[in-house]
DNA sequence: CTCTTTGATGTCAGGCACTGACATCACGAC
DNA sequence: GTCGTGATGTCAGTGCCTGACATCAAAGAG
């Protein structure tokens, strides 16, 4: 394991928070992150995919965390509310990190490349969020058309919850957004 | 206009097309496209930001028919259903072009940083849809949610319709995801 | 205590995506 | 015929990302 400075993964991605919030993603250089964490660029690729999943790194905790959430929910839940019980599982894990979240998703917003990678991980959540309804006996399309609503709320849920002033729980701003949906006519 | 052979783009456009289904996206150079249609390298990126904008040039075309639709909707119309009549719009662009979706479908499947791209194209439809909502009158989160569950309804009934053996209509596949989503529920 | 193994890291070379700067060329306007 | 305009060609350069190989710290075997 650690023979080396631990931890290796952790200050690339937080040397890439700070260099992105101060230049920009595009003005920062794989190599400077490197250099700011103590590595070179080429452990950091070793890491790291590509440049822009320095920020995703949790993206697959926040799936695993859903699917489970999902395969627990009752079994006579509708698909939508089991889809949505995961959703707000999801959404649990960020509870105490605002400020976090606001500084990754203004970095996120600022660059059209960020935005793509970020809507894969959704659609990623939301095929592992289907696949979860249809091993609770789910057939499609419902499987799909309720994982890919429910991720929506989620999504919606979370703009909010980053763009409040004074956080409420991300719980009720998801719950909210539900409320929303289902009034759709 | 044309003072060479004229249509340099749409050579690009089929040259890719080409290429791709030959050797994959990822096996194809921007300069292989640019070579085969008679360009060279640069002049390709004239044309387009990047290699995967090459299978996008449509997009834009899609949206702006789909928000004339919706536009164009009865003004009593619930928020879902313009947002739908958008989409039986946009689909009916492709209606005669069966054959070349699925095609590209099959090189957008084998390729992550062309679903990637794709997503975007259908995140800024949903923008697009959502702010032709906004201008009817819908207030958010109702036009956001609308809107993406329109685009929603277009992914999985696109995905049918090119799944499909024998081609139905489109736009019956589009209705069909549309009844399967209201009777989510 | 020494040797070996293991896995993370460093070093180096190279291909491809994409860009800025400048030259060129065909065609239409005058 | 000259000139302007816009698309194209040419060239040099940066950054992303990868494969191949060397190195080194720590854990385990004897």
């Amino acid at each position: 394991m650690g023979r080396w400075e631990p931890d290796a993964k952790g200050r690339m991605v937080r040397a890439a928070m700070e260099l992105f919030a101060e230049r920009g993603f595009e003005q920062t250089t794989a190599g400077d992150i490197a250099e700011r964490a103590g590595v070179t660029e080429r452990t950091f690729f070793r890491h790291f995919a590509d440049k822009r999943e320095v920020l995703f790194d949790s993206s697959r905790t926040l799936e695993r965390t859903a699917v489970e959430a999902i395969l627990a929910a009752p079994a006579d839940d509708p698909p939508l509310d089991a889809a949505l019980a995961g959703m707000l599982a999801a959404g649990g894990l960020l509870e105490g990190r605002h400020e976090h979240s606001v500084r990754r998703s203004a970095i996120i917003a600022a660059n059209p490349g960020l935005q793509e990678r970020e809507l894969l991980k959704l659609a990623a959540l939301a095929e592992a969020t289907a696949d979860a309804l249809r091993s609770r006996g789910v057939a499609d399309p419902a499987a799909t058309l309720a994982a890919q609503s429910a991720v929506t709320v989620f999504q919606v849920g979370f703009a909010r919850w980053v763009s409040a002033e004074d956080p409420p729980g991300i719980g009720v701003c998801i719950t909210d957004a539900a409320a929303a949906l289902r009034a759709l006519r």
